[in-house]
Order: C-alpha cells, then structure tokens, then sequence
DNA sequence: GCCAACGTTGGC
DNA sequence: GCCAACGTTGGC
C-alpha cells in the first residue's frame, strides 16, 4: 500500500466538493511525472491526503482514498473540456486518472508553514521549495507524522 | 496580484 | 537536440 497527496484548488475542487460527492474521479493532471504516479503505481486502497492550494490557508485538509484502476481521463478527449487534449490518440491516452474516495476531514487545516517546520517531513516533496508536482508520493512515515499531527494517534 | 520556479513548445 | 520564448503553478 502506497501513500499520495493530492493537490488541489479548492475554488476549482475541494475537499468538501469531493464529500459531497462522495466519489469522484481526479482529473485535469497535465504533468508527465504526476501522470505516471497515477498510471503507473497507484492501486485501489491507497492512502492520499489533500492539499488545498492558493487558499487561506494552504494546507492539507483531509485524507481520501484511492478508490480505482488508473483510466484514461475522459475530459482529453472532449473538445468542450478545459483539459481537452487533441494530441492524445485515443487509442494510446496520454492522461489517466483515478477514482478518489472521501474518507474525513482533519480536525483542524496542517498549514504548509507548519509542515514546514516539523521534525520528519523535512524531505517531503510538499516541503521542498519550488515543488509544483500536484500528486505526490508519501512516504509512510511522513504519513505516520502528518497523521499524529492531524491529532489522530488511531491512525498514526 | 506579483513573480520565481518550473515545464513545454517549436524554430533552427 | 539545443535553448529562447512562452505558459503555468502556486507561495507569498
């Protein structure tokens, strides 16, 4: 079982979006090295956490899980869609996404600025300066960390 | 809203 | 295949 993070703008798409939902699948991911995270090692189970990005203020905010196989994203195909792609040959799809599953809210937004300076998450990709990767492996015990911080020592 | 960091595109 | 120009991300 693999850990992920998720970002997203919550004007676009929030974690309240995705309870109400219930289920949804992620898309709109337009980098190859995210794309492969997705397509090529993200299994049914695992666990993600979300970010809410160019908000106030930015954190994680809650945890979902993978709740798909990884697909083919259905808006590249479609010229209406913002993320439509006409380079995409549909029969070798460049982007794929896969279900997430709403699990909670955290009891209060991780801000960045704290994550930051938490003892442990010092290598985390959210972390590092200039990382604009928007789905991000997690290491299990930056999970762990995150988790205990979250005020959740069940699940830590 | 600014702009640094980063990714992609396309002429050559 | 280099790299300048351009577009986007996302913290601040």
């Amino acid at each position: 079982m693999n850990y992920w993070l998720l970002k997203t703008e919550p004007e676009v798409f929030s974690l309240d979006d995705l309870k109400a939902a219930g289920r949804e699948h992620w898309d709109g991911v337009r980098n190859y090295q995210a794309r492969n995270f997705i397509r090529d090692e993200m299994k049914v189970g695992d666990g993600v956490l979300i970010y809410h990005s160019r908000t106030q203020p930015i954190g994680i905010v809650g945890e979902a899980r993978v709740a798909s196989e990884p697909y083919p994203d259905p808006t590249q195909f479609n010229a209406d869609e913002k993320y439509y792609d006409p380079k995409s040959p549909a029969d070798n799809p460049r982007w794929f996404v896969v279900d997430i599953e709403y699990v909670d809210h955290f009891p209060k937004v991780l801000p960045l600025a704290d994550l930051k300076q938490t003892p442990g998450l010092e290598k985390m990709v959210l972390t590092q300066k200039g990382s604009r990767l928007s789905v991000q492996p997690v290491r299990p015990d930056e999970w762990t960390i995150v988790q205990r911080l979250a005020g959740r020592a069940d699940k830590a």
